[in-house]
DNA sequence: GTCTATACTGCGATAGAC
DNA sequence: GTCTATCGCAGTATAGAC
């Protein structure tokens, strides 16, 4: 379905290489050599490496199907996606490496942009009571704190756990921001 | 109280850059440049970089104060000290240095490790009801989520909210998770 | 035994020739 | 458009000066 041009064939390559090895294991270089051009062709296209990874590299947030359901469970549904392993292509992945490569403020945005466009906005306006937008937001920290206890620090309590277990227990703890506070 | 030794005038260095401009911004060269050495002396010293970098900075998770008191309140107390700016030097500024820095190993272990010994360990032993080990995790992990959202992404919508807020609501979150589940 | 000088390899990026 | 040549900087190893 790639058309071929040289542009789309860096861009495939790099984000094979940016999702597999990270932004600071993956040079310009190596895309290019993998592309079979030159490595100055890479920068003539894109402009910079840090270019290069925002333009090939983002989340999907794939958090739709959780969002259109009701709130009762909500949370664990939530959860449950981002347990999901058939989803890493576009969410688990992506999110290591942008994490990872947060040193640049562009990443940070892009980031932050792609988890309030898919996460917290939709869902703000779900909610019902007081602080709808921070409850949101909120919930997408905690959304943050799990993808980054799963694949950014790869804890093994959180990773070796039954992911039933996960789902319900963390689910009922994103659930309290999604019901309005009791007083 | 610095005994003045070269290895310590250097370990001094390189933890001011690091916690200043992270890890990559932060060169072997520009550290003895500041520390008035040779650039080999650090490498002499250290053994590498990265060798470097896991014995200068480190996170030490103030978390005794609000584990020391009652289980109620105790979700409230943690979230207060995330979010307490006078303890950035020993927890929000390590945190983020090391996040963008686990690319390695090593300081996805180190971290991993510190978290652990201070939180989730400690916090483990206070808890009662089934599945203590886990929800202490997860107690982490949503501190983890905060952080980020605090420090490494540095999300407007978090980072410029009413501190009381966050803490009542994502507070309110945690504590979900100390009480043991209902049913 | 500390420390300096030097050098090797690889990086991102630029300038300019085909 | 694409490649060649090159610049400046990185991490690090080694040799040898004090």
């Amino acid at each position: 379905m790639t058309v071929g041009t040289t542009r789309e064939l860096i861009a495939a390559e790099a984000r094979r290489q940016f999702m597999a090895q990270g932004y600071a294991a993956t040079s310009v270089r190596g895309v290019a050599g993998a592309a079979g051009i030159d490595p100055a062709l890479v920068i003539r296209h894109f402009g910079s490496k840090e270019q290069l990874f925002l333009a090939t590299v983002d989340v999907e947030g794939p958090f739709a199907p959780a969002l259109a359901g009701p709130l009762t469970g909500m949370g664990e549904r939530l959860v449950a996606l981002v347990l999901d392993e058939r989803l890493s292509g576009v969410l688990r992945t992506p999110y290591r490496a942008m994490i990872r490569a947060t040193d640049s403020a562009a990443v940070r945005e892009q980031l932050v942009a792609a988890m309030e466009a898919t996460l917290a906005r939709p869902l703000a306006e779900r909610l019902d009571g007081p602080d709808a937008e921070l409850r949101a937001h909120l919930v997408a920290a905690q959304v943050g704190g799990l993808l980054e206890a799963l694949v950014i620090l790869e804890d093994p309590a959180v990773v070796d756990a039954d992911a039933a277990a996960v789902a319900r227990l963390y689910g009922a703890a994103v659930s309290t921001l999604l019901t309005p506070p009791s007083g």
